[in-house]
DNA sequence: CGCAATGTTGAGCGATTTCAACTGCCGTGG
DNA sequence: CCACGGCAGTTGAAATCGCTCAACATTGCG
């Protein structure tokens, strides 16, 4: 695999949102970067750390989270292939939360310095980049209204929604099926509820006929029922109509 | 008041986190714009608009909100004199939530073509604006963890924390002392609580000597300890070393 | 095989919500 | 000038959603 195909992984992706030219493509995908492999729940970056690189994901699923003094943890997100989960580090010196890796992961590792110049000389790319950030922050938005104002059971089954359109948007789900690697604990503490309730609250999904969740696959049963009892609606993900 | 300084309130705020040269701060200021006057609980797009310009608050709080079918409504940030709440529909072609009032407001609209030409010219500018919107996400992750794993009364403690810093650092807020004029409505649905809940643990901030509200006037009794009770470390506000 | 991590289930508890009544404040119009 | 209506805030009592604690089952891996 050559350098090239690594990142076509970011530009694929970006260009289903936005139209890319081939010199512009090129060019993104011709950025220095460096591979790294990493198991589970190894770090990418920590909170108060300055970064000088910024990854793309390759393989698996990473996961952003904050750690407070009491112990609990907030999950801020998951992040899968042809995303890039600390971009926000190019002009944010210090992070202000960590990032690691959800399942065994490749990533691809792009410094800021060779970027900062790519979107300088090309602001067209630049937007592009931009707009991938301020999608991010939808999600978190999104998040933020679901914990704040929707009960545990909708939280969930939102989640799911969210992650199907997403996978399937790069190839990684389709016919309602997708690989599901997060533990209850994870599930927990993305959603803010204890693993003990998410095991109960999976339980109702379940005996709602809404999914069936064999090992780690995961199955939609009925997404027009899924996506009611979530009050699911994909517009914060800013996807492209089709794609 | 020429229009220069109606935007100065921008500049002046961007210049506190980064270096901006004259050149730069002229061509900011004189880009195109409107003054417009908000009445409490107007709102300046709506979720579903495509909006073609963003806004400066001049004067007021500004407010940004997600409803739920259910009625259910959850305020996702406060926004000053300076900011610019809706900066994201640059890139945004549809608007997943609504800006409104919080109070009678000024508010500066710059329409998006000439400020994504400025973008295009000034890629250091286009950095900073960039670097805001960053920090806007920043913020929400902080809520998010707020919501998820913080107890009501921290989040409370929190939330004005973080209002105070931001307030003092546009000049707005000194000596401990702030104006607040959020309702127990609209603090419980931007924290993620009932107004009943928000009465109940403000009473306790009261009686806990850290806070005292009088009127719309809120004043931080003892700084060392609301920090200590909210667990607020304000690295993710991304400000400058003093300022 | 055996340990460690993950998942399940039950019982009791507690933080927050819900429902409801009541108070205080302020602007408006008679 | 005062009565009125409406919004915001307060307080109490009961209900509930989700948490804690704890025991046990299952899975995966060295």
């Amino acid at each position: 695999m050559s350098d090239r195909d690594h990142l076509s992984k970011l530009t694929r992706r970006l260009q289903t949102n936005t139209e890319l030219s081939q010199v512009e493509i090129d060019r993104l995908e011709s950025l220095p970067m460096q591979i790294r492999t990493l198991a589970r729940f190894q770090d990418v970056v920590q909170e108060g750390d300055h970064p000088t690189q910024s990854c793309v994901v390759l393989r698996g699923w990473l996961f952003r989270y904050r750690i407070l003094e009491s112990g609990r943890r907030q999950i801020l997100s998951f992040h899968v292939a042809g995303e890039m989960p600390d971009l926000h580090s190019i002009y944010l010196e210090v992070m202000d939360h960590s990032l690691a890796a959800l399942t065994p992961c490749d990533v691809a590792l792009v410094p800021h310095r060779p970027l900062q110049e790519f979107v300088a000389d090309h602001p067209r790319i630049g937007a592009v980049l931009w707009r991938d950030t301020l999608i991010d922050a939808g999600i978190f938005r999104e998040w933020m209204v679901g914990i704040g104002r929707r009960s545990a059971f909708e939280r969930l089954a939102h989640l799911i929604c969210e992650m199907y359109l997403r996978l399937a948007h790069v190839g990684l789900a389709q016919d309602h099926s997708l690989e599901w690697p997060v533990t209850r604990t994870d599930l927990g503490d993305a959603t803010g509820m204890t693993s003990v309730h998410v095991t109960r609250m999976l339980g109702e999904l379940r005996r709602a006929r809404l999914v069936a969740l064999q090992g780690s696959t995961l199955t939609i049963l009925d997404w027009g029922r899924l996506v009611a009892a979530a009050g699911f609606d994909p517009g914060y993900l800013h996807l492209r109509p089709s794609s």
